[in-house]
DNA sequence: TAGTATAATGACTGAGTAGTCATTTCATCG
DNA sequence: CGATGAAATGACTACTCAGTCATTATACTA
């Protein structure tokens, strides 16, 4: 809290007039970040066409989000470990806006089955095997495990997993 | 500490006879986890053959493993949380285990590579991925986002996997 | 300008807890 | 059994840090 203030140029107790507790900054803070990627993602998926350009889309702008604001790439790794040992406990709302990309990749695969440009699989979990793909490449490439270029781990993804539910 | 003393049934003095510090305590039974998973994946998937059968029994056993010792999960998740501020740094010990496993499949992968069983991509951040896939169905399974069964979620993810490797 | 309300401050408090160490218990052996 | 060293104990200390609140500064109004 000390920190906090002093990054905001206020007193700790002007804090304590705007948040009631130290987690309710730590969530706000992290309801905005998710809240950021989550139109980011939504605006430019949707402007693409194709299932292709869709999928892709997704990961990029998700990979490139958490590649350049990393310390909200901690925050976010993190409280998804805290939910783990109390599921439905608390973060409903965060819960709700974590799910929220899931569903939005679900959606364009669950059409993309129906018209049979993908293979009939089961959306919801795909959509989070993706989700955790991307995150995973940001995991490597933060430990300095990935030498690659940006692109490359992206594609690379988006390689096998396109072979992976192509029709 | 004074939780794990009255656990072992001991003062909490005597802890710091056998660890100094409350984080080797915590190294320790982090390090004993992923020795313990690592020896167990490597014995089951040299028993196989066929790189099929070896991804197969790879995936089964980390996320057999994980969903039976849920508690072990959460420390493995979070210290990797932990790690990625500061990388290269102190836990070397521990990323070098943590890389073990997936320099087990990515030789697996190569190896096939080498004889067309399967495409030739990146071993190594098809490895990565494939420990990604585990780790995620394990954070759904215990957030409570899948009610699958356990064997239909690895089916699932053996299934999208494969096609998206395979030759 | 004085008076009032609103906002900001930061020294302080209380709770929690990692780590210590003087004391006690136990094991071994002549 | 008594002496000696090793092992165990848990009350205690020292420190951190989220949250408080009496005091001070600022903004606004008549």
């Amino acid at each position: 809290m000390d920190a906090i203030a002093e990054q905001a140029h206020i007193a700790k107790g002007t804090l304590y007039l705007y948040f009631p507790s130290k987690r309710d900054i730590y969530v706000a803070a992290l309801r905005q970040g998710i809240r950021s990627l989550n139109d980011d993602t939504k605006r430019r998926v949707e402007a693409e066409t194709g299932v292709l350009n869709k999928l892709r889309t997704f990961v990029a702008t998700r990979v490139e989000y958490f590649e350049q604001n990393r310390e909200f790439f901690l925050i976010y790794h993190s409280e998804i470990g805290n939910f783990l040992p109390h599921p439905g406990k608390q973060g409903g709302e965060i819960s709700e806006m974590y799910l929220e990309q899931a569903h939005l990749l679900e959606k364009i695969l669950r059409a993309a089955a129906d018209k049979n440009e993908i293979r009939d699989l089961r959306p919801d979990s795909t959509a989070f095997a993706v989700c955790d793909l991307t995150r995973g490449v940001i995991v490597q490439r933060m430990l300095g495990w990935s030498q690659a270029e940006l692109q490359d781990d992206i594609h690379h993804l988006i390689d096998v997993i396109w072979r992976g539910i192509a029709a």
